[in-house]
DNA sequence: AAGGCTAGCAACCGCACCAGA
DNA sequence: CTCTGGTGCGGTTGCTAGCCT
């Protein structure tokens, strides 16, 4: 049994605001302000709307000092190397783009940036004949696009992860890593995000954070070597000896990643190679991003999502 | 000129979280 | 402690304008 809906949405009015709506809640925001209830506003002022979306029309649109398009190449690179760090939080995305709402750098990724990064010239999937670092998801398939995969990578690096052979993933942690990012420390978020943003549907966390346990480590390995020497970077399988799939990605897919990576500026190219490679090597710094910023915006996500 | 296709964007939906009763 | 209402957020939908054939 689901909880009563907000408003009764067969009388309430949908769709597109007209420019007299506009004027009621705007004239009455700015004298009285929202008195922190939506719900009850469009009652008070004889607009026949549901209260979430007399809030979503004042947010993205009538709020004063809302800039619409015209994104610049700064905000571009801000939003990309975000994404890459974060995710889909697109309110914490927005909230570093003074004058961006969530949903408007939301429909920008979407419609501008992703097409721009993953467009043209895509070139098929082939399959790999020798073995290669495996992007895996929980459910012990690959990561399905290039995107996907440049999260992960950039998730992966971001926990400081070394191809240590033999190591499972946590263990292959400084032991402030695993202190940062365990769940029983109560940084559950990161992972969260994870699940809701790169694998939604599809990654369990509880098994993610069963992996450590309560007295933390051992268990589940989201990052596993296989028989074969492929080394698959998961995070939260449900299997104690993830799969390794049969699907693999050769040289075509990993100077796409690479590409994807060169082209948000985030990596040094023999970074990438590092990371997307099955060299061991040092997981290097997301502070050697060539935008500004990042670091303590991830930083900071990281933080509140700790406590 | 017309029909189909696509990109862009505003708005909706549903879920999660939080605070207060 | 539990329940309930309000809010915030991310994903998705649907409309419209412009482009293409």
């Amino acid at each position: 049994m689901g909880r009563a809906p907000c408003c009764d949405k067969a009388s309430v009015k949908k769709g597109p605001w007209a420019a007299e709506e506009d004027v009621v809640l705007r004239a009455y925001v700015a004298e009285h302000g929202t008195a922190g209830n939506w719900i009850a506003l469009p009652r008070k002022i004889g607009l026949n709307r549901c209260g979430k979306s007399c809030r979503l029309r004042w947010l993205n649109y009538l709020r004063p000092n809302i800039r619409h398009g015209g994104f610049t190449d700064e905000e571009d690179r801000l939003i990309c190397s975000l994404y890459a760090s974060i995710g889909s939080r697109w309110s914490t995305i927005a909230a570093q783009l003074p004058g961006r709402t969530d949903n408007d750098v939301k429909n920008y990724w979407n419609t501008k940036l992703k097409r721009r990064l993953l467009g043209g010239g895509r070139r098929p999937i082939r399959y790999a004949q020798q073995p290669r670092l495996l992007l895996m998801s929980p459910t012990g398939g690959a990561a399905s696009t290039a995107l996907e995969r440049m999260q992960l990578s950039v998730q992966r690096r971001l926990v400081g992860l070394q191809d240590t052979p033999g190591l499972p993933f946590y263990d292959n942690l400084w032991p402030a890593q695993q202190s940062l990012l365990s769940p029983a420390a109560g940084y559950s978020g990161f992972w969260s995000h994870i699940q809701t943003s790169t694998y939604p549907g599809r990654l369990n966390v509880q098994d993610h954070q069963h992996a450590w346990g309560s007295s933390g480590g051992g268990g589940t390995t989201p990052m596993s070597t296989s028989p074969t020497g492929e080394t698959a970077v998961g995070v939260g399988s449900s299997s104690s000896t993830p799969a390794a799939s049969s699907v693999t990605f050769d040289g075509d897919m990993e100077d796409e990643i690479e590409m994807l990576l060169q082209q948000i500026g985030c990596l040094e190219e023999e970074d990438s190679r590092l990371l997307i490679g099955s060299e061991a090597g040092s997981a290097g710094s997301w502070s050697s991003c060539s935008t500004p910023g990042v670091d303590s915006v991830f930083q900071g996500y990281v933080q509140g999502h700790g406590q």
